[in-house]
DNA sequence: GTTGAAATAAACCACAA
DNA sequence: TTGTGGTTTATTTCAAC
């Protein structure tokens, strides 16, 4: 995992569609070798996988919150409850009052509360408190060039 | 936008390798009509790229964290200043008492509290409210299939 | 949307540093 | 162990229908 690694993984970042000749050569590589690297980095599991950024307002799901689910018992291994949800895109424990941080996308905001209906019918949820996405500045991918994020030590 | 069209994102968010003679078949199509649609999709901004999924703990992020960033001003034009942070990946006005919602992802604590530094280095910021994620659950794309999230009349 | 052919890229390999 | 260059295989891409 190094510095060469680091920019293949970047340049697949912003476009996986690349070829491996140019993949290369952006990083003073041949062909065969880009592709030898990426093809470790996948069986790693560094790059779990190549997919689609897509965009959710044209799925119809133009609706984005954030929901922090407050429980009353260990919600620790209660994850199949919370990916049962369709709507709900992202699950993590967190430390803090709340148990649960989730977001979830929506067409509509009745369709929002009919979430929160499902998050209460959870064993053990005791209260929700949803905050609402006015307007995404961004989403971006880890930034995998970032010096700061990458201390030598690693 | 039909039926066909969210098959085919589907399969592209679980495996954007596939090849259009595959994907053509998963959908009831020959490669060249799958490509075509595909190739449609793109130019209208419904798939925004193709992109690698990364493991940020491979990275050396393996710090997750929300920060509700409270602020006395209008934040609506200020997401240059947050895009300018590195370690953020997301970031979104909300409505609330806070008023801009980000995801921060870090090698450390320490380095968590940098970014909470330059967060109030923003013009404007007044305070901040950082939870930690402990676990995550799941993180996955936004769902193109699921029928409440898609009805008929779009 | 389909089929089939040409252009292009991926995957594989033997060899070299 | 990692990279190079060439060969084979597969896919993308673009016709004509």
């Amino acid at each position: 995992m190094d510095e060469t690694d680091r920019r293949l993984i970047a340049a697949l970042q912003r476009d996986a569609t690349t070829a491996y000749a140019a993949l290369g050569k952006e990083v003073g590589l041949s062909a065969g070798a880009a592709h030898e690297r990426v093809r470790k980095l996948r069986e790693r599991g560094v790059i779990r996988r190549t997919t689609v950024d897509v965009d959710p307002a044209a799925l119809g799901q133009g609706v984005l919150a954030f929901v922090m689910v407050e429980s009353s018992a260990w919600m620790g291994d209660s994850a199949d409850a919370f990916a049962a949800i369709p709507e709900i895109v992202e699950a993590h424990v967190i430390a803090g009052s709340a148990s649960v941080l989730v977001k979830v996308r929506t067409a509509t905001t009745e369709q929002l509360q009919d979430v929160l209906r499902r998050l209460y019918a959870i064993e053990g949820v005791r209260g929700t408190q949803a905050t609402v996405s006015l307007e995404t500045f961004f989403e971006r991918p880890v930034a995998a060039l970032d010096p700061s994020a990458t201390p030598k030590a690693l």
